[in-house]
DNA sequence: TGAATTAACATACAGGCTGTATGTATGCAA
DNA sequence: TTGCATACATACAGCCTGTATGTTAATTCA
């Protein structure tokens, strides 16, 4: 087995980090936090469990690192989407509203972020995570909106978590309801019309 | 110890029932439902493990007892302050929030209704237990503010959804922002009007 | 009223999972 | 090529959950 070995250890480092962050990925959107060990996580990873806890602190570790990488996929999908954006503030942040649930079609990643993620890490920690990726964006769209004077002027912070948790509930909605909801969104926006 | 013996099985039912469920959901509120182990429930009971699963299927059953015990303590808050509703339907909304915000204050109940509920028992189930409490009120709420000509006429379901994510996050939010959140929360109610 | 039945527990046990401690092999640096 | 650090693999200890079994007291029924 000398061509394995012929590996540096900056490759082996990161295949196998790799390989754990995709397994643990799978099982947690399949089956959620609690009810996936590290036994099944390593087993679908094809190494150890030496190996998951030589690269992460403990298994709550490894899922905040899966919930970092869906969060960033996430983020990565509105910023796309971004490129086409409409002129009109608040159309545009509809059309944000829009490619947020595209990319939340996925049932693992809405299990993953918007169920079990809250109560594994806390929401402390999420709301940090969510500070880093996704909630510049919107705050981005409202100060805008609210500036071009095209929605009324409040609190832009509060405002954007607020908006955080419509989008996650709407997101949250049974799919034969999906379309109710948008609607209801919509209209809270619209709502916001200086 | 013939004193002691000398009580109907219902009551010895009652009242063990009655020491497991606030011992839990003392040490839930305090710790968390991952955190908190049946032994140490059990413990602060005064009861053994026996007892525990004697009434309650499993962990997650007595988890379920908690939060509908909570809930309903939560609707009882809104019902009551219900008698002295302003008659304007948006202003009776607002009033019905407030009353909301109070029976919130208490972090335990935070945690255990908010943060763990979603994940330990689903979505669907936590949906199904909101709808035989608190959800009615809400959606009685908007009906009649709709019916009046108040607000626009919207899916009222999914509005009511939707509200009751609202006032969940800002009910979330640390205490010195709760003042920004009510007010961007009022802006949203107010943006409803017809 | 007393014997049988059942409810309400208490105790004991088996299995699994988590985190840690220890052992080993390979890349790397001097 | 020798020593060291990295990247794992294996082994172990402790805890926790759920179940199976045993015991006591209340209830029922003949």
């Amino acid at each position: 087995m000398q061509v394995e070995s012929r590996r540096t250890q900056a490759e082996r480092r990161a295949e196998t980090r790799g390989l754990l962050l995709t397994a643990a990925r799978k099982l947690f959107a399949e089956r959620g936090f609690a009810e996936t060990g590290t036994p099944d996580i390593v087993a679908a990873a094809g190494v150890t469990r030496g190996a998951l806890y030589h690269h992460f602190a403990d298994k709550t570790a490894l899922f905040a690192a899966v919930v970092e990488a869906e969060h960033a996929a996430v983020a990565q999908g509105i910023e796309a989407a971004g490129d086409a954006m409409p002129t009109d503030p608040v159309a545009a942040l509809l059309a944000g509203g829009n490619a947020f649930f595209a990319a939340m079609r996925d049932e693992g990643r809405r299990r993953i972020l918007l169920v079990d993620a809250p109560a594994v890490l806390g929401r402390a920690a999420l709301d940090e995570i969510d500070a880093r990726h996704g909630l510049e964006t919107l705050v981005c769209g409202l100060r805008d909106a609210m500036d071009a004077g095209a929605i009324r002027r409040l609190p832009v912070e509060p405002l954007a978590q607020l908006f955080g948790a419509l989008f996650d509930r709407a997101a949250l909605a049974p799919v034969e309801r999906q379309a109710e909801f948008q609607q209801a969104m919509a209209a809270m926006v619209e709502g916001l019309r200086a």
